[in-house]
DNA sequence: CTGTTAGCGCATTCAC
DNA sequence: GTGAATGCGCTAACAG
């Protein structure tokens, strides 16, 4: 590996001058610039990061921490996340804080390789977590992808507004017909979408629709967080009602629907006829299962581009001002709804 | 932040005492050792991997590189490959190789930011780029995560034997009672899943069954690669066939199968009464579809694991000496296939 | 067993 | 405009 010394050697120069032209120095006179270019470009010079990070303290690595990695939904924000990354000259860690090591031994392992920049998704944090994750935010910028968190505290953040979206469902159920709204809230341990089921009280308020305690299902903590199987337990309890049913289920997340609705499926309960199911992330998989989910779909690359781009610009600027964007989300109108101004079944 | 050398004042030692203890040389007086760790934990000191790497030239950061991150696949492996990297302290970057930069730029990045080892997933390379990757890898260890370039080239590898695996697939069909077994090829831009056509041809003469040119399909290359619309293309194709059709259909990957079996029940086929279908990886949408899926599963998440395991073992050792692990693959019967001796619909 | 010394490759003063 | 000198935090000889 060519050194900075080299260059400036094989260009007549010192290595002050080499490290000048590298970094944009205006005052560098035209010819001597060249000569140094031509050098780093015939000894296919690339300076050290690490020699270059003891001075400046970066390292143009910035950490993607997700709390489950199967999630395709964390994939598809991968996606934005690391294409401007990339595109900016920044490289990304990517760590699954659900797997081996706790959240906060994986932040230490990553201060310790003095990244640039945090960009935090989790299932929910803890009062002591939250102000070690403030702490940090003073020394290098985190985005938080979470409503709760975003819309508590005075953080930069980027989410799409569940409660909002949850609420905009329930005005959609109604208008298809439906009158008893049951929702199937996801295990407590995961406190990131629960404001989409205050959505979803908030939306049966306005509809002048029946809040009813029997039709809300809220998924048992698991070790193993099987969201597929939570939603089959799901649709096995409003399956198993006597008497009435839902005519509607809202959930926190796609899978928990789709697992509901083979469930429902296989009792011989007929979705949409007999119960409409809106998910909520729009995962590929709801397109593919029969019948098609109706979900709520947020944009996950984007929101991935959008943090990734003000990550990148709080470290350029070492502005320690907070910035949100929130988004909207949008219902995808597939086949586990009924047709606005059809009925049912009879 | 604290440096060794405010641990060095606080413990009455010299900056290589405790550079010692942190490195765990044995020859230090416990006591001494006790007061330096005292220091530390004070301290909250923990070295910077910066001036650790300008000596040592590691950054106990390894790489992940994947064609093209939405497939599943690559996230169950991702998991594995996390798990014990983590576990042995290492973290690692993830390099979706299909986004913003070429493959080559990329592992350029990768370089100047000194990473110990590369994990490397393709859908196919060229030569240039293989005889780059060969280069590179007498610097830092590479696993190839690639059937094809594993067989060929003397490098380390860890993949499953989809060779072997399509042709127990072959036998397994023909169990069923299956004679005229088609197959449906992936694109021609992805050199990865070849060796399973080669399982399909090769099996085909192990049982005795002819190889039908007509019956194999091969999906046009696209500039987004959908695999599912490439499997309902290949599916219309076998529905539009004139006369004799084949019983069975073998495929490259799994989402190939799923959109075949798609289009073969749209147009009135029977899946598997009329048509048997097999895929392969065991992506998790393929127990969701209706019909489930029989398809050939790969140990994806122990794929990753071993694949980091055996990287990080050669990081260690320094070693030159490639190793090579290859897994079988196991077929998991679902309901595209007939069963073993029964027949099919008459 | 431990301290001293000398760099690693670079950015950044400070001189010229 | 440019070069020389200094130090970032650490490891690795080399002495004791």
């Amino acid at each position: 590996m060519a050194t900075i010394f080299d260059v400036a050697k094989i260009a007549h120069v010192s290595k002050s001058t080499v490290s000048r032209v590298i970094n944009g120095d205006p005052r560098v006179k035209p010819e001597t610039k060249r000569a140094v270019e031509d050098a780093i470009a015939q000894l296919q010079y690339s300076p050290s990061y690490f020699a270059k990070g003891i001075r400046t303290g970066q390292t143009k690595t910035i950490a993607f921490l997700v709390p489950e990695y199967t999630n395709m939904f964390y994939g598809e924000m991968f996606n934005g996340v690391e294409d401007t990354a990339v595109r900016e000259g920044y490289m990304v860690m990517v760590c699954n804080t659900g797997n081996a090591i706790s959240e906060k031994e994986y932040i230490n392992e990553l201060l310790k390789r003095n990244i640039d920049g945090i960009i935090y998704n989790t299932y929910g944090v803890k009062p002591a977590m939250m102000r070690y994750l403030k702490q940090i935010s003073e020394e290098i910028p985190i985005i938080f992808m979470d409503e709760v968190i975003g819309k508590k505290e005075n953080v930069s953040c980027v989410y799409t507004d569940g409660y909002l979206s949850t609420m905009q469902g329930v005005h959609f159920l109604k208008k298809t017909g439906c009158k008893k709204i049951g929702y199937i809230r996801n295990m407590d341990s995961i406190q990131a979408t629960e404001s989409r089921f205050e959505g979803f009280k908030d939306g049966l308020k306005e509809c002048g629709l029946p809040y009813l305690p029997q039709f809300v299902y809220q998924c048992p903590a698991e070790q193993n967080t099987d969201y597929m199987k939570a939603g089959i337990q799901a649709g096995t309890y409003f399956a198993s009602l006597k008497g009435e049913r839902p005519d509607a289920l809202m959930t926190a997340i796609d899978l928990l629907a789709i697992g509901c609705v083979t469930a429902l499926c296989n009792t011989g309960i007929h979705v949409p006829e007999d119960i409409s199911v809106i998910g909520y992330d729009n995962i590929s998989l709801g397109e593919l299962t029969c019948p098609a989910l109706t979900t709520i779909a947020q944009p996950t690359r984007e929101m991935g581009k959008i943090a990734a781009e003000m990550l990148i610009d709080q470290i350029r600027k070492g502005a320690k001002e907070k910035t949100k964007k929130i988004f909207e989300g949008e219902i995808i109108v597939r086949q586990t709804t009924r047709q606005i101004g059809r009925r049912g079944r009879m």
